[in-house]
DNA sequence: GTCCCTGCAAATCCTTTGCACTCCT
DNA sequence: AGGAGTGCAAAGGATTTGCAGGGAC
C-alpha cells in the first residue's frame, strides 16, 4: 500500500469521530480542507481501510453504508423514526454462543453486529 | 387495504419460503405464473406487508433489501465470502439486556437484529 | 520506469415515484 | 363513483468502475 495524502486525510478524519459516518459525510468534511478530493476516492479508501481491518463497514438500513472506526465488538441502537445511531456500552458474552453457532453452521465466526431498533428518547416523547 | 390478486400472490410466495428473498427473487418467481406483474408492484407490496407487520424487512449488506416471513425474534448468519444467509436457532435472553439499553438510550426497544458474520462451511473448506 | 492512486464522468444497481389506467367495493 | 392498486418508464440515491494523468518509490 503506497502512501497517499488523501488516504491519510480520510483515515485521520474517520478516526477522530465517535459516530458512524457515511462516505459522503467524510467527503464533506475533507472537502473543506482539500477542495480537490473526489467522492470516489473517499469510497475507495474507506473500503480499502475496511478490508484492511483498520475500520469496519456497517450497514444499518438498506441504502447507505456506514463506516465505524471502533473495532471493539460493540452494539448499536438505531432509532426507527429519526435514524439516529448510538453505540451501546452493553456487551454480551459470545464465547459460548459462538461455539453453538459454529457447530450449527459448520463454519467460522468472525464478527457480530447486534442492532437494536426502537425509538430514541426524543422520538419517544414526540410520539405521544 | 383492498384486495389485490398481485398482493395475494406475493404474500403466498414469500410465506412459502424459508429464506430471505429479495424483491427481485420474489418477482422472478411470480413472473412465471403471472407474466404481467411488475417489479414496482412487488416492491410496493413487500414494503406494505412489512409496514403491516406481516413480514420483516432485513438489511444484511448495504445494497439490497431482504424480506423475512419469519417474525419470531431470531438471528442470522451471513457468509462473508459467498453471501449465504442462514437462520440461527440460537436465541439470547434480551429481557434484562433491554432494561439496561432502555435505560442507556432513554428510548423504547422494539426489535433486535443479530447478524453473525464469518465463513460458511463450504467457503471455510475452499479457503484452505 | 513501474505501478498504485487520483479525479472525473459514466455506468450500475437497487429502489422509489409519477402518471394514466384498471379493478375492487 | 371513488379510491386503492397496477404497469410502465423515468427518476433517484448510493456506490463502483473505466480511463487518462499524476505521484510514490
Amino acid at each position: 500500500m503506497k502512501y497517499s495524502k488523501q488516504r491519510n486525510l480520510i483515515r485521520e478524519k474517520i478516526m477522530n469521530r465517535h459516530d458512524h459516518p457515511t462516505a459522503q459525510t467524510i467527503y464533506d468534511e475533507i472537502k473543506t480542507e482539500d477542495n480537490s478530493i473526489s467522492l470516489a476516492t473517499v469510497y475507495r479508501n474507506l473500503n480499502q481501510l475496511a478490508e484492511n481491518g483498520e475500520i469496519r463497514r456497517v450497514t444499518f438500513s438498506g441504502n447507505t453504508e456506514h463506516y465505524d472506526p471502533i473495532l471493539d465488538e460493540h452494539f448499536h441502537f438505531v432509532c426507527e423514526r429519526c435514524g439516529e445511531i448510538k453505540d451501546l456500552s452493553i456487551k454480551t458474552q459470545f464465547g459460548k454462543m459462538d461455539e453453538v453457532i459454529a457447530d450449527e453452521t459448520g463454519g467460522i465466526i468472525k464478527t457480530h453486529d447486534l442492532i437494536v431498533r426502537g425509538l430514541c428518547k426524543k422520538c419517544k416523547k414526540e410520539g405521544m
